[in-house]
This record gives structure tokens, sequence and C-alpha cells, in this order.
DNA sequence: CGTACGCTTGAAGCTCATCAAAATCTGTGG
DNA sequence: CCACAGATTTTGATGAGCTTCAAGCGTACG
């Protein structure tokens, strides 16, 4: 999760989203070329992020949509009571805001876990482009309704599953975003610690702890702190329940 | 749950949503009064569904949005290894298939639990008032963004909750909708049976069965196979954990 | 009236949370 | 570079809560 960035993303911000070296990730390829310009000239871009700095703060106005451009970064709920409920980790080339288009506020609060990266959308100007293009209009719609599924069927699936099955079925989401974006899959950097995880998972932070110890003296796992190997990657996939091999891929 | 129908959906279809008993529980209130007559022409009203009857199978087409007229409606997935997994319950003037938009396919099964009414949206049709109608457009978006922070919260707290808490936000989220459409919410049928509430709550239907007797023997409910009466609601509301109120409220 | 299905109830076992303490990591200042 | 303090992580022991397995009960429907 510690993004050694490989692209473009070393050097100064890109002009468009066509130079982005996260382009083919980034929402943006599936907007039609005419609307693209638009949206490329309403972008703000590789806006930085230090390490616990807020992206926004839940109850706030939605002012825009975010793409994350490297680094990691959390989103959660504070309940009712006062505790942090995580509800995701979202790594480069993956949107979020977008669930506050419904009440044009943030239900979620979101935080950096490392130092990292993003582009901003403005929303109001979203909107204007939004009003005469039904394409991007569409491709929104659809992004949104993706996210609903794939969120719905997570979440109920992790919700039946035994600790050792969530914990599996987290490392092997990881891992399969990770590859996607070109990185080691195999061999990572966690960028949340326990707490974290164990809130993700609806664990606690010793169950966390003791499961992946027991992976580690199977065998499948190698870890040290927050250095994760995946060494018997089908032998995650049993205890994951093989069954769920679709949801290991994940969102993005 | 089982809709004792109350206003004028005895009668026949309706011609117009202006005219349906759920108007203001549909989401065609929220549409300008322009488009909601586009929209008039080429809904399909009051389609009758007999009990056990899918709407809808997973994988299948997108054809249309559907809205619940009367009866209830369960929408559920399959699991690889062929385990059924509820995902919600409908009452009458919620839409169920939003989520089907974003692969122009339905995620899930929506079958209802009894004899049920419904209106469907075609959605080829419904494209087409969209591709003009920034409007609409923006409010199926609001629709869904609102769906999803819904669904995303709902599952989160469930998965933390004792089973205690989960049967009580289950019974008062009930409670509450039924009381939106004007029917008696303290006094009502449960139309699905304990093994779907089991399933919905990730629980077992031994569970679920003591569950409901131990809150009977507190006095704050009186269970008589479907059939539910809260009798103490403060008190359930206090198994459910105060400080998820809100959920209870639920979606619509 | 009887059979079948759904629901309830009981007892045993297992998983995970909780409480408690040791070990390891991180960063800071000498 | 090392030593130390605070935080994080690991490990251990115990117990609560839920599942599982196994009967019994009740209600619905032929």
């Amino acid at each position: 999760m510690s993004e050694p960035i490989s692209l473009k993303e070393a050097g100064q911000p890109t002009t468009s989203c066509r130079d982005c070296g996260l382009f083919d990730l980034c929402f943006a390829q599936d907007v039609a070329e005419s609307r693209r310009d638009d949206l490329d000239r309403i972008i703000r871009r590789q806006r930085p992020l230090g390490r616990d700095v807020h992206l926004f703060h839940a109850g706030q106005k939605l002012k825009s949509i975010c793409v994350v451009r490297s680094g990691t970064v959390k989103t959660y709920q504070i309940s009712r009571d006062g505790d942090e409920i995580v509800t995701g980790f979202h790594l480069p080339g993956e949107l979020i805001g977008l669930d506050a288009i419904g009440n044009e506020a943030h239900p979620e609060f979101a935080v950096a876990l490392e130092d990292s990266r993003y582009c901003e959308i403005p929303y109001r100007e979203l909107q204007k482009i939004l009003d005469d293009s039904p394409d991007l209009n569409h491709l929104l719609l659809k992004l949104l309704s993706i996210d609903m599924a794939e969120t719905r069927e997570l979440m109920l699936v992790i919700n039946r599953l035994d600790a050792r099955a969530r914990v599996a079925t987290f490392l092997l989401n990881l891992s399969r975003r990770l590859t996607r974006r070109g990185k080691d899959g195999d061999r990572f950097r966690l960028a949340m610690d326990r707490r974290d995880i164990a809130n993700y998972l609806g664990l606690t932070i010793e169950t966390v702890s003791r499961t992946l110890s027991w992976m580690q003296k199977q065998g499948m796992l190698a870890v040290r702190g927050k250095l994760v190997s995946i060494v018997e990657s089908d032998a995650l996939l049993d205890v994951a329940g093989r069954e769920h091999e679709d949801l290991v891929a994940g969102t993005g």
C-alpha cells in the first residue's frame, strides 16, 4: 500500500487526464472524447495530502468528487456513541465521494493514511457539464450503481465469514488491487494499522493479530509488522472460501 | 407486512402517478412537472405478482426499474457455493433494481413473499427521457447515492450489533416503514419466515427464535407466529442500542 | 384427523471478545 | 549510534454469545 509510484507520478502535476499515469484506472477513460476536454478543464490535479490530513469530513457539504492518485485514503464514519467505523481503504485510481451526491453532503470522513495525492473534480462545475452531457451523466450513474452493488456484496459476504476468512479476503482483495495497478501484489506494505484493519473487518485487534500469526505458522503468509508477503495464495484462497473468488477481485 | 392496502389500490390500475395512492412515497414526486408526464406515459402500472413469483433474476438483463405497490418483495443473491443471501425486504413505494444500472444486469434476485403489485419503468424508454432531462438524471443519481449511503450504514452497523440488537433494529425499522405508509406500526404481520429473517440478519433461525422469545418474556414484544405486536418500543430501542435511532428509521 | 413443515426449546461445543501482560517497533534525544 | 519512552503488536487465559445438533411443539392444510 505504500505506493512507490511507478509512472509519471513522480514528476510535476500532469496537465491532462490523457497524460495521467493512472489514466486507464481513472474513471475518465470512459468519458466520450468530446466531454473529456470539458472535464480536463475543471479537474484540479495532483493535490498533495499529508498523512493524517482529512480530505473531507462527514456532514461537510459536497464540494468535489475526488480520485486518489497516490498513497492510501481511509474512509470512516463516527457512530452515534462516538466509535469510529472504518468503511474502506482507497488506492490510487479509485473515486471517493460519490455517496455524497444524494444529500450534497458527505456521509463519511476521508483521511490520508500516508502522504498521498489526489485529483479533485469540483461538483458545481461538474454539474454544469452534466447538464448537457447525457453520456457523462450515465457514466456517473453507472459508477455509482456498480459501487453500490459491490459494496453490498462485499459487506454481505464478509458479514458471514469467520475471522480467518475475513482476513484472507481482505489481504487477497488488497493484493489484487495492487496487482492491477502494476505493483507487486505478493509483497507489499500495509498502509493501515491493525486497529484499522480490525475495525474494517468487524473484529478485534487481537483476533487480527492472532489470525495473521496463524497464517504465518501455516506457511501461507509472511508478516513482519506492516510488511506482508503472500507465500501460498492458493492456501489463502482456501481460507477465504474459494467460492468468494470474485469478491477478492473487488472494486478496483 | 401483509399489506391490507388502504388507499386506491383496491380498485383498477390508476392511470397516472398523480392519482397513485402511494404518490408521495413514490420517487415520481420529485420529478419536475414537465417530465412527469413523460414518465407517466412509459410507466406500466399495477402489475400483479403472485407469491413466490420472481420479479427478476440475478444476471438477467436490466429491462425495468420497479416500484413496489403492494405486498412485500425480497431481494437476495446466491453465493458461489449455492447459499441464498437475503439482502433486503421491500415495502410499497420502494424502488428495486437501481443497482442493475451499472452493468445493465441485475446483481440480485427479487421475489414476492406474498401476492403483490408493482409498477414498471422500462429502462430503455427511461433512458430516452433521461437523455434530455438533467433534472431526472440528477434525481436518479440522488436516489442511488442515498440508497448506497444507507445500505452501507445499515450493513456496517448491523455487522457490529449482537443478536438482540439486530433483531430489535430489524423490527423497529419495519415498524417505522409501515407507519410511514399509514399502516399500524405497532401490530403487523411478518411477510417473511424466520429463515429469511435469520439469513438477512446473519444469524441462525434458532437465535432469531430465541431472541423473539426473550423479548416476549421481557414484555417488550408479543409474538404469535408471524403476528408481531410492539408492546414497549422504548425497551426495544434500548435493546437496539439507542445510538442507532436513525438506522431504525431506515430507507423508506 | 393426521402428517408435514415451521417454529421453539434444550444442551454441548466452538469461535471470538475481553482482560492482562509481554514483546516489538518507532521515533527522539543524548 | 545507542538508549530510552510511548505506542503498537503479539501472546496467553478466561468467559460470553452464538452455532450446532437434537428433540419436542404447534399450526396449517390435505
